[in-house]
DNA sequence: TGTACATCAGTGAACGCGCGTTCACTGATGTAC
DNA sequence: TGTACATCAGTGAACGCGCGTTCACTGATGTAC
C-alpha cells in the first residue's frame, strides 16, 4: 500500500465510518470491538489510529454521520403531511424493526449515547436537530419553535415504539405495537 | 461464613439481583462486569456462580425482577385516570431522567434487551405485560385487548421521550422534550 | 457438656480471551536526478 | 529513460487490562456421639 492521492485516505475513513454505523446499530457500541470494525472495512486493527484518535472519536463521528445521512434520506421524501406519513409508515414497519443495522441510529443507539461523554451527546444533539428542524420547517414553516417541539414528540413515539417492538419476544404482539405506534404518531401529526 | 438457615442464601441472591438492577440501569448490561456486580452486593466474584448459571441468567432474572417491582410500584398508585396521570408526571420528570439507576428498566435497558437471547426477551415480554395489563385493567376494564394496545402505545411515548431527553446534551431542550412527551402522553390518555 | 465431623456460602487466585491502544515495520508508488 | 530515495497507508504482533468463568480452599456453624 501507499502513496495514493489524498482522496484515498479520506475514502478509507469514509468507509470505516459507514461500516461502523451498521455494526454499532447491530451489536451496540460496547458490543463492537476495533478489530471487528476494521475487518468490516476490509482493514486490520492497526490502521485504526491513523484515522481516529480513539474509539470514542469514531463513535462521535459515526453518530454525526448517521444523522446526516438520515436527514438526507428524509429530505428526499418529506414535504408536507403526505411525506411525513410516508416516513412514519417506513419507520414503523416490520422491515425496519427487523433490520436495525440499516435503520435509524436513534432507535438503535439512543440508550448508549445517553451514557457517552458530553462531546458525543453534543454530536448527537446537533445531528438530531438537523433532522428534526428539517422536517419541522417543511411541516409548519410559520412557527419553528413549536414545530420543533412537536416533531421531537413524534420522534419520541417512533423511537419508543420501534425499540419496544424489537425487545418483545412475541412476534404478533410486537407487530401490534408497531401498528399502535403508527396510529398514535399519525394522530399526533393530524392534531398539529 | 457458613451454615445459615436456607433463607440466608436466598437473601444474598435477592441482594445481588437488586443491586444488579441498579448497576445495569446505570452502566448498561455490557458495561457491568461480574466483579463489579458482586462488589455492589458486598461479595467477591467467585460467589457469583453459586447463585446463577451465567451472566445471562442474572440478566434475565434481574429484568424479570425489575418489571415485577415496577408493576408493584405502579399498582400502589394507579387507579383510573388520575393515578395514570400521576405515573406519567413522575415518569416524565427531570428527577427520573437524571436518575436512571433508580428508574424504569425499560427506558434504561430496552435497546440491549432487544439484542439479548430469546429467553431474556421472553422474560422482558412477560414482565412488561404484567405491568401493562395491570394498568390497562384499571383504566378500561371492559375491553382488555384494546386497553393493552393503547397502554403499550402510551408506554412507547414515555420510554422514547425519557431516552431522548437523556441523550440530548442541551439541558433546556432536554427539558422541553419531557414537557412535550407529557403533553402527548396525556393527550393519548384523554383520547381513550 | 464437650469434642469431632459434615456442611456449604463465600473467598480469591487463576484460566483463556478479547478489549483499546501502541509501534516497529512493509512495500507500492510518486519524485528527484 | 532508468535508478535511488522519500513517503505514508496499512500490517500485525504486542502491551496491560478487565472480561466471564472455574476451582481448590476456608472457616463458622449445626449435628452426632
Amino acid at each position: 500500500m501507499a502513496r495514493y492521492g489524498k482522496e484515498h485516505k479520506q475514502e478509507t475513513r469514509r468507509r470505516i465510518v459507514e461500516s461502523a454505523g451498521r455494526r454499532f446499530k447491530q451489536d451496540g457500541i460496547d458490543g463492537s470491538g476495533i478489530a471487528t470494525l476494521m475487518k468490516d472495512a476490509g482493514l486490520t486493527n492497526g490502521a485504526f489510529y491513523a484515522h481516529f484518535e480513539s474509539k470514542e472519536d469514531l463513535v462521535a463521528t459515526t453518530v454525526a454521520e448517521q444523522l446526516r445521512a438520515q436527514r438526507e434520506s428524509f429530505s428526499a421524501l418529506a414535504s408536507g403531511r403526505a411525506g411525513l406519513e410516508q416516513i412514519m409508515r417506513a419507520y414503523l414497519s416490520v422491515e425496519h424493526r427487523d433490520n436495525p443495522s440499516g435503520g435509524c441510529p436513534s432507535a438503535a443507539l439512543l440508550e448508549e449515547i445517553g451514557r457517552c461523554p458530553e462531546a458525543t451527546k453534543q454530536a448527537y444533539t446537533d445531528g438530531l436537530l438537523g433532522v428534526v428542524d428539517d422536517i419541522a420547517a417543511r411541516l409548519v414553516p410559520d412557527d419553528p419553535k413549536s414545530a420543533r417541539r412537536k416533531t421531537l414528540g413524534m420522534f419520541a413515539i417512533m423511537i419508543g415504539t420501534l425499540q419496544l417492538s424489537r425487545a418483545i419476544a412475541d412476534r404478533r404482539l410486537a407487530d401490534q405495537v408497531l401498528e399502535q405506534g403508527l396510529h398514535d404518531a399519525l394522530g399526533l401529526l393530524d392534531s398539529l
